[in-house]
DNA sequence: GTCTATATGAAGATAGAC
DNA sequence: GTCTATCTTCATATAGAC
């Protein structure tokens, strides 16, 4: 899951030499997915980004002024993903269920570890969060799009099983795979989530 | 989610009247569950447990001695049954996997918050209880049960993501039913657990 | 059993030197 | 861009009165 950046050092009209501010940051963004996908966003602190970063606290909010901005910056991508495939469901009237279920599984196999530190469900990180977008609801919509019109408890029920399986699957295949989806294991993890919607799709 | 607790007014030898220690360390048990759910572990303050229940820190610091403690006490319970679960579907050389599947519904549905908290996997609460209890290991056990000997990487990932469903699929089932699972319901999860799943079983 | 008051420490964040 | 030093806030936890 990291990610060996090669760090230029840059030189400036000045004579300054230095790591350019982007790496940095950079850096620092996939510091903080590691560790609050394992600790939680509540459970990381600052200073044990940086730390692991080899740099001070002060550093750190050279680049980001808060730690909610780290988030932010973190999450923001992803966001948008799903957002999108959330509106596409729920536009059109029967989206079949193989396309909505495969754009979820791409979405979280091209953001891995901060889509899972997002998606995943830490309680902390949601709470932080929600206040100002909102992936519950995006989700929901996900659902009930999946479930179709009017549907039985027992349908709703499958469907949210049929996203949590697509989650929790390209998770476990990203971890067996360091790092990488087989096409194999992309259909795989489609077939068990649409084994789980079960009838009709 | 919130049980109503009828608290007896208990009469001393001394005259002294007052809730009982044990329900109000009940109460504490119930706010901590749900705070932890909602909120996360790391999330959640002793303060904000104190608030809910009507009282100051000092008076739930008389019932447990730290936050470890209430976490201790939440999870204890289902965590022996989740290790019994695990140890059971280990021992037999192919349980059958209707059977464990179903013992994990009605493992979730006998302790629906607790289970919640701890099993939903919030990181702060992994990592602080992983010092001392394992829950990753018993699932993972659990997981390997199910997949059978010598398991090709698909089947492992379809395993976990039966393992999943049934989490999400009781949960879910849950909160439609205000709390309550119906046989119904339970069938459901575990047919779309198995679907999940797919041959063999 | 519950309160107030407080000790102690960690965490987020800022100021200013280099 | 990074450092040290510091401020502030908030959290865990304790002490002792009632």
């Amino acid at each position: 899951m990291t990610i060996d950046i090669h760090i230029p050092v840059v030189k400036y009209a000045d004579g300054v030499s230095t790591r350019t501010a982007s790496e940095t940051r950079a850096k620092i963004l996939d510091i903080a997915r590691e560790l609050f996908a394992i600790q939680g966003y509540a459970g990381t602190s600052i200073a044990d980004i940086a730390t692991r970063l080899g740099a001070t606290k002060g550093a750190l909010y050279y680049h980001f002024k808060s730690k909610d901005q780290i988030l932010d910056a973190l999450v923001a991508e992803p966001a948008a993903a799903l957002s999108l495939i959330a509106e596409r469901a729920t536009k059109h009237p029967g989206p079949p269920a193989t396309e909505v279920l495969a754009a979820l599984i791409d979405l979280q196999a091209d953001h891995p570890a901060s889509y899972l530190a997002v998606y995943a469900g830490d309680p902390s990180l949601l709470k932080e969060y929600t206040r100002r977008h909102n992936f519950e609801e995006q989700t929901d919509q996900i659902v009930a799009a999946l479930a179709g019109p009017q549907p039985e408890p027992a349908r709703l029920i499958r469907a949210r099983i049929a996203v949590t399986a697509v989650k929790e699957g390209t998770m476990a295949a990203l971890v067996l795979g360091h790092g990488h989806l087989t096409a194999d294991m992309r259909a795989e993890i489609l077939a068990a989530a649409l084994g789980a919607l079960g009838g009709s799709a």
